[in-house]
DNA sequence: GTGTTGGCCACCGGCCGACAA
DNA sequence: TTGTCGGCCGGTGGCCAACAC
């Protein structure tokens, strides 16, 4: 029963703001994992070829289609697996793909109102919807009314009464409405958007709130996963979104009229299984995407997947995440606290970054369904520095963390690692033009990060996060340890940075300083100490899984971190070093443009149009909304070579050439604010300050 | 989509009259063509192996299921092929498996009325199903009311209010109908079956009418063909039965509530090919049989195709045909002449007896579609005498058949070739005990049938009469030619007619004999005369079927009728030469119960039941609605040994014992009369008096 | 500005006897 | 005996302003 090609505007319309289907031609990360989950079944992967967890295609066709019977949309997207040997630098892809939205067309959404599906009732108009979108009403009239005609998404027309009237006077459609809740099985909850195509035809989609089989007596669900991110249920409990209760008087016995069975994300674990299958030969493959169905993208923007999977991901680590509200009209973004980094499932997918971070939220009662997410969807945000700066940050309130009197949050009870900030990797949509989003970390910890530097082995790194805890409710942060995973050492930093034309590729490092005074000293190796007592997992999962991932996993860990393997073309070889590899082959042959970035919304900053600190100064103040005539003096930047100086002591001029990320430091120690001067070749430190990271 | 397993006579009652599954181990034929007709699409054998078009098989299992949307009734059937060394006698099964159906459930079946399928309205009940299938209603209330409950084939109870009310009274069922047609989505036009289970269960089926999705702008189909013959569709216009125009007034555009889309007989080509393919390789094979279908039944007893095809049929024969009624309240007989014998489809399926009858219609209007029908679907009748016995059939005002004024009919001013009667193959569900089905035809023709007795050579001697016209419009009656196919001569009939133990096997050969009044004389050989001009194949048709049979399919006919192949277990060998002639084997054994079938009706009369003649009188003239004093002395009878003697020259206990077959003369010509006492062996002549035949 | 409520009216589902075939 | 029709009645679909938040 495949659907309808319709209107790819009044597509996204319906699939809701979060949701961009990257255009053709764009490079994409497959993730075999997130396939399987946007089945409503499990998927046994035993029977499928063995395949890395995440694999780049490019995008080759992409159809919009709408289901038939539940005018849910979907997308049928063709996928051309990228071997390691084809690699190309997307660079000018990931900034350049997504025209930006500059012809977002008129569309409006609003979830139904019982008394908008209400039998006998007509349907509520929001005067912006009325007057943007509807064709213009007559008011002379008395009352004003016409006849609305609006475009199905099988192309069906569905013709409104929509009348001005009442007292106060508001926007109705009246007849034609009931038969179309009728039709389209509205109920309250579901929501309608109304469009007007470039054409001026007004066009009507339904998205169908997500509601199991059997109706209201569900359990509540509070949070679930949406289109990129997740999908926003308005509290208020669910009694409100009964269906009509329409008890028809007649006596028949049995026979229910069928519930709402609508099938969301029909996606079988055979084409699954298919897709996978192809994709290990190498084949172009087919995935159907519902938009509106409750699981992440399995398909992400490799700029997306590159820059998040640049981030030394540790538990403490601090970052928002964008949800789409219920009614779709608006997106929140929440709060959360990296507690755990672990793959997800080491068995099968080892080394899959796929749902990498366990979590936890400041509102954890309304994101209860969401534990763990993937790195790409989450932005870093210093959280320590906002309970410092909360001078400074209108945004702080946001935060409900409990604030120990030593100045840290706490968390039950137990003391809250203050993470160190980090590049953040400019998830969704920025449209900078600077040469890739390979973002240079700036920041002392950076120093540290170093001696973990090669890319291989971030997973690794990641995974000793959460392997060598002695103790369940401990955390060890692997300062000085030399790598402890056995994987093949593709690439030593010193070669890796001499491809790089000098340019910078320092990664964040996110542990904790020795000299935090909250802490006990740490001098010694694996030195340990509580976090999130309540979220960790114990000892005997960590262990069992660790020795597992290690014995299972060994040889396709090798297999997917070894260039030589990644090299061979007659192999699987979608290896994300190799592909990171050959990316920094063209790394300083562009000119990398300047943006910037903060912890609250991810900005970019163009330094070229600026003329003056002061205009710096100015423009970072209204960023934050700060108001710091010391700003200037909080500010470091890293150069192409990686080192890192003061702002302010050159040339504006000269600095805006050499200056290649900008972090505005909220430390006011000036001891610790030197150290940042070193150069991070022997600089072992530690600042208890997590800095505003800006790259540039 | 299976449906639910239900009671077997509940299915029957859905079914219809007319259908009868054979018994699990009873043998029947298995047609693929007939099977692919039961697709709805065109099935395309060429990817099939080939296989014999008719493939003896015995019934393993049937399943009798429902489907879940629409409650139409199927069976799934499981069949084991018989190689021919596997070959058993089954004269006995054929006789003795239906149970005779003592225990015919209390069943009732109305078509919907306007009013009965009308949003509004309830059920008129006729008295006779109130009465004998409803529970017993207290008629000392005013008004008589009660709740009936009655299962459907899904086991679901639907309530209904019975009211016994207005004047005059009647019965009717209000509350809980209108939900029902609803839920059913019945319109006027489709039946209702209600049905008393042997448990005392009240249960309700549906058969839906015959209808294209199309509803009702579709193309009028007068006839079509169903279960066991063909469905009969009551005329009067299409427009009797649309669907209730249901103007909902919500001015909606588009979007029209989907049509009566049901899916009738969805057997797929692929499951055809594959049952073909099992078929082919001995392999046990599942089959699904839509009784309501339109299309003849593609599994058949094997002891009805066996006895159809020792009849030698050709062209000007006189046959009736039982239709089921549109209500399928009861079954017609229709009068057809055969115009032409001819393999359907020699390329693919050469020598297959499907549909072998070309056939044209008394009442051509009403029966459209059917113009070609299998052998074993018809029952052979004398047309001639029927003009003449006008005066005492009451139903001869049916058959409207211009008569010539010589007394013989003409079909399009053609002659038509007024053919002898011959013996009945007891088509449907008849059950007499008499040793197997083989008629004895008893017939001066059958004499000049016997010169071409062997069996083999049946197919052969019929595709024999399309051969060798050499006019279109002639047709030339093989009247004492030598076989003219090339296939081996299995059993000479002498040889045959020895195992009969003296029971008469000869065949009825429609020839018309050298003595009629109006044939001219034809004592040359290959004497032709003009036949049935409109119907007939033009001779280039003719000769390039007969030579594409003859070069494409030799080896198959050898391989079919070769008892020496047909011995070859690991050949395909489903010969019916030898399926045939170890019948003969087992001749003689049983006793025939007396029955008695009209011309009109097919009746049975146990004439045991009888104590004189007078209650014979009184009983035939009641069963045929004539009065006649003279009856008795119409009627003659045949013993066992197939000598014709009449009525009441004895006892009436010794005629009872004695007489197998009675037969109601209706020419009082005592010259003719006198001729039907003559023993079959040296009579040689035509009456132009059709007998109403009746086996006894 | 818009969600909800209750009034009001018209339509129709549904039960009835009358009438006729 | 039963198909169809018109009458009648009550439930509800559906349009409306009032009211509340």
């Amino acid at each position: 029963m495949d659907g309808h090609t319709l209107d790819p505007q009044l597509w996204h319309a319906c699939a809701g703001g979060m949701v961009q289907i990257p255009p053709v031609n764009s490079l994409v990360f497959y993730f075999p994992q997130g396939h399987a989950e946007h089945a409503n079944v499990a998927v046994d992967f035993s029977s499928a070829p063995k395949i890395a967890p995440f694999v780049l295609c490019r995008i080759s066709s992409v159809k919009f289609l709408a289901d038939t019977e539940t005018d849910e949309v979907y997308a049928k997207i063709l996928l051309v697996p990228l071997l390691s040997t084809s690699l190309e630098l997307d660079c000018d892809e990931a900034v350049s793909t997504d025209s930006p939205e500059k012809e977002k067309p008129a569309s409006f959404a609003k979830t139904l109102t019982q008394s908008d599906a209400n039998n006998g009732g007509g349907f509520s108009v929001p005067r912006y919807c009325a007057e943007t979108i509807f064709p213009r009403l007559d008011y002379s009239a008395d009352p004003p009314v016409q006849t609305v005609i609006a475009k199905d998404v099988h192309g069906e027309m569905w013709k409104f009464r929509h009348i001005y009237r009442g007292t106060p006077r508001r926007h109705l459609l009246t007849t034609g409405w009931s038969s179309f809740v009728n039709q389209k099985k509205l109920v309250a909850g579901d929501s309608i958007v109304f469009f007007r195509a470039e054409n001026g035809e007004l066009c009507v989609g339904i998205r169908r709130t997500k509601r199991g089989v059997g109706g209201p007596a569900e359990s509540p669900t509070g949070w679930t996963y949406g289109s990129f991110s997740a999908m926003l249920r308005e509290g208020g409990g669910d009694a409100k979104f009964v269906r009509n209760s329409n008890s028809s008087s007649s006596c028949r016995p049995g026979n229910p009229t069928s519930p709402r069975g609508f099938g969301r994300g029909r996606t079988s674990p055979e084409s699954v299984i298919e897709a996978v299958a192809l994709a290990a030969r190498g084949q172009p493959f087919e995935v159907i995407f519902y938009p509106r169905a409750s699981t992440p993208e399995f398909l992400v923007k490799a700029s997306s997947v590159r820059a998040a999977m640049r981030v030394q991901w540790c538990p403490g680590m601090r970052f928002k995440m964008a949800f789409e509200t219920e009614d779709s009209s608006r997106i929140s973004w929440f709060m959360g606290t990296v507690s755990l980094v672990q793959v997800a499932d080491p068995i099968y997918w080892p080394n899959s970054p796929w749902r990498l971070l366990q979590v936890t939220w400041d509102e954890p009662d309304l994101l209860q369904n969401v534990s763990r997410v993937s790195p790409w969807l989450v932005e870093l945000v210093s959280s320590v520095p906002i309970i410092h700066m909360s001078p400074f940050s209108p945004s702080a309130k946001k935060f409900r963390l409990p604030v120990h009197p030593t100045g840290f949050p706490i968390f039950d009870g137990h003391l809250m690692i203050p993470p160190p900030f980090s590049g953040n990797p400019s998830a969704g949509g920025q449209t900078g033009t600077t040469s890739c989003l390979l973002p240079e970390t700036f920041s002392p910890a950076s120093i540290l990060g170093a001696r973990h530097f090669h890319f291989p082995s971030v997973f690794s790194d990641l995974n000793l996060c959460t392997k060598f805890p002695s103790n369940s409710l401990e955390w060890s942060p692997p300062l000085s340890d030399p790598p402890r995973c056995k994987v093949a050492d593709p690439i030593s930093p010193e070669k890796f940075r001499d491809k790089e034309d000098g340019l910078s590729c320092s990664l964040s490092i996110g542990y904790l300083g020795q000299d935090s005074p909250v802490k006990p000293k740490t001098n010694e190796k694996k030195r340990k100490f509580l976090l999130f007592g309540q979220t960790i997992v114990t000892e005997q999962q960590i262990i069992s899984k660790c020795s597992i991932s290690d014995s299972v996993s060994e040889n396709a860990n090798a297999a997917l971190f070894s260039p030589k393997s990644s090299s061979n073309a007659s192999s699987l070889s979608f290896s994300l070093a190799s592909d990171i590899r050959d990316l920094g082959h063209g790394l300083g042959t562009g000119h990398c443009k300047v943006f910037l970035e903060s912890e609250d919304v991810g900005r970019t900053l163009d330094l070229s149009v600026l003329g003056s600190y002061e205009e710096l100064h100015r423009r970072l103040g209204s960023m934050f909304g700060m108001e710091r005539s010391d700003m200037l003096s909080h500010l470091v930047y890293e150069d192409a070579s990686g080192i890192v100086r003061q702002v302010g002591m050159e040339p504006f001029s000269e600095f805006i050439r050499k200056a290649k990320r900008l972090t505005v430091r909220m430390d006011s120690s000036r001891s610790t604010f030197q150290r940042s001067f070193l150069t991070r070749g022997g600089f072992e430190s530690s600042t208890k300050n997590g800095p505003l990271s800006t790259y540039a």
